[in-house]
DNA sequence: TTGAAAGCGCTAACAT
DNA sequence: ATGTTAGCGCTTTCAA
């Protein structure tokens, strides 16, 4: 049996509230005592039980994060800012994987709000209509990262996605091409469909270039998938010169296929994409591309759900990140 | 005020004893109540509260889960073995990072005890004599996933390390090589010291091979510093023929220092080495590799922790995975 | 500055 | 098959 409160009362001949005093850092404890208190402590090993506590105080200083999958670069960076921050504000988190399914995903928002999370961070594709009834009816607060909500139902921090596609598709205009595609991950996404693609149609609309048909690709956010594109683009009547990938995987399984089919970047064809993790920058040539702070990402997600767990005003609901072009080889310079 | 089970058994009109034994599945309710009982849980969207039942049943349904970094694609990998197997057996899991400072490492086994966690995956470099102490005296099972135990203190699951890195080295001897150097993690690292080392050392004196003055270099395992070591190489009397090397991320910085001071692998340079991601298969020419099966590893060993959790007898404290050899292009085929 | 006592919401004997 | 009751280990009034 572990030692408890009492355990240290007794030893120490106060009540177990004075105890109890001393390990909160109550200030209404004569140092005398506080002193004599903190040596039975050290000498019975005695370490507060976080579940009772919990239970009697109704916080629980964890915070639940829900993941599509944390085997991804992409979650992994992320989630690691979360952490970080969640360790410096004293908070576990309880980390889960949903695979984007929205069944799974209620499924979890149940069990954390359950286990009495003090606070949720939840990140996905797109927020289903059963997912957002859920959320709403949670009774503590939910931070969005990475992932867009079209209805503004949520706190949520993002990357400015369209701005950066834009941002990415006039580096290739300014190049002087004229065909340009776009290979996406999944639709389903909410931020390839209305941020990345949109800047990516805004651009080329602006230049008044045209997309033609098959342009627009919609990969499964694999480099075995994106292997297979160019097969299926150097068919078209006018195959394009350049491509903006959706992120560097899909760069770097397209750049394969073309460099496989016999042609070079970027002398035939020139890229630029989003940057997730380092293969942006081990591939040959190196990937001129958009990086995405990860890592901030989480970390000011979690920083503003511990704001809306202590119930401060948070001004901005909506939270925008800046991106950063690193200028690399896959697009030539001027 | 979230409803309770008191609420429920008032609107049921039964006991919260009987609310419970609905809640929990307990055979003995006569199927009318369990469905009045039911009926009112889904009326008043009752959802019991896990804290307070873990405060009464002295389980938690939770493990603890250290890891040194979750930005990494090796423990991102694995994490997810662990967290899909948790899943299957109802845990939830408490994920934390200790980036591998001992001292946080206690703080982190005694917070996570603290919350009563039922068990405790831990990962880390090597064992200090503190951390060891502290785990000893746990009064909950704790696995080691993909690292170390000097002592054989704790269950342990792995890969058959020593065995793989003989096998590897064995590839680059059989195409008749003489000179192979071993790149290596940081040997701050059990693995990397007492396996891989071990397994390239056994193969080359074998092989009757010697191992000059700075075939052996200790990297801190990431891209950048590997992509340095090259040019150490270069300089030595007799430069290497062949490379081992501990993972594909250094593997991958190597070959492009390789590279970029205007030499070909494998024409010049033959490569192996570990794989821990993508980074293998994605740049060209692809490693030749020891696929290590990380998932399965997380998998292992969370299932190991459920049997020790639920007092099962265990013969193999001691769990090793086998590995397995990937055939690509940094290594010529006979 | 300290103590007494009432919960927090549930499980798990024990009774019936 | 169901109910009663005593905790689980703590926080938090309220008194003193």
């Amino acid at each position: 049996m572990a030692v408890t409160i009492y355990d240290v009362a007794r030893e120490a001949n106060v009540s177990m509230a004075t105890v109890s005093r001393v390990v909160n850092g109550n200030p209404n404890v004569k140092p005398a005592t506080r002193k004599k208190v903190t040596a039975c402590i050290e000498r019975l090993g005695y370490r507060p039980n976080a579940v009772a506590r919990g239970l009697a105080s109704r916080k629980t200083t964890t915070v639940g994060v829900i993941v599509p999958d944390i085997s991804k670069s992409y979650y992994a960076e992320l989630s690691r800012g979360i952490a970080d921050v969640a360790t410096m504000y004293e908070y576990n988190i309880i980390l889960s994987n949903s695979d984007k399914r929205p069944l799974r995903e209620i499924e979890l928002i149940e069990d954390h709000l359950g286990k009495q999370v003090d606070g949720l961070i939840f990140m996905s594709d797109s927020i289903s209509e059963d997912v957002r009834k859920e959320m709403i009816s949670a009774n503590v607060p939910i931070v969005l990262a990475g992932t867009h909500d079209t209805e503004l139902d949520f706190p949520t921090v993002n990357i400015e996605n369209k701005k950066a596609a834009y941002h990415a598709v006039n580096e290739l205009i300014a190049n002087d091409h004229k065909r340009i595609a776009f290979i996406s991950g999944p639709f389903s996404r909410d931020i390839n469909r209305l941020a990345k693609k949109t800047g990516y149609e805004e651009a080329m609309s602006e230049a008044g270039l045209s997309i033609p048909e098959g342009y627009i690709v919609e990969t499964d956010n694999t480099y075995d998938d994106a292997y297979e594109v160019w097969n299926r683009l150097r068919k078209l009547p006018e195959p394009p010169t350049a491509i903006f990938a959706g992120n560097d995987e899909i760069a770097v399984g397209l750049m394969n296929g073309i460099r496989d089919a016999g042609l070079t970047v970027p002398d035939d064809i020139e890229m630029i994409c989003f940057q997730h993790s380092l293969l942006a920058r081990a591939v040959r040539p190196q990937l001129t591309a958009i990086r995405v702070p990860l890592y901030d990402l989480g970390a000011v997600s979690m920083r503003l759900l511990t704001k809306l767990m202590n119930g401060e005003e948070v001004d901005q609901q909506q939270v925008v990140l800046p991106y950063q072009v690193e200028e690399r080889d896959s697009v030539r310079k001027k």
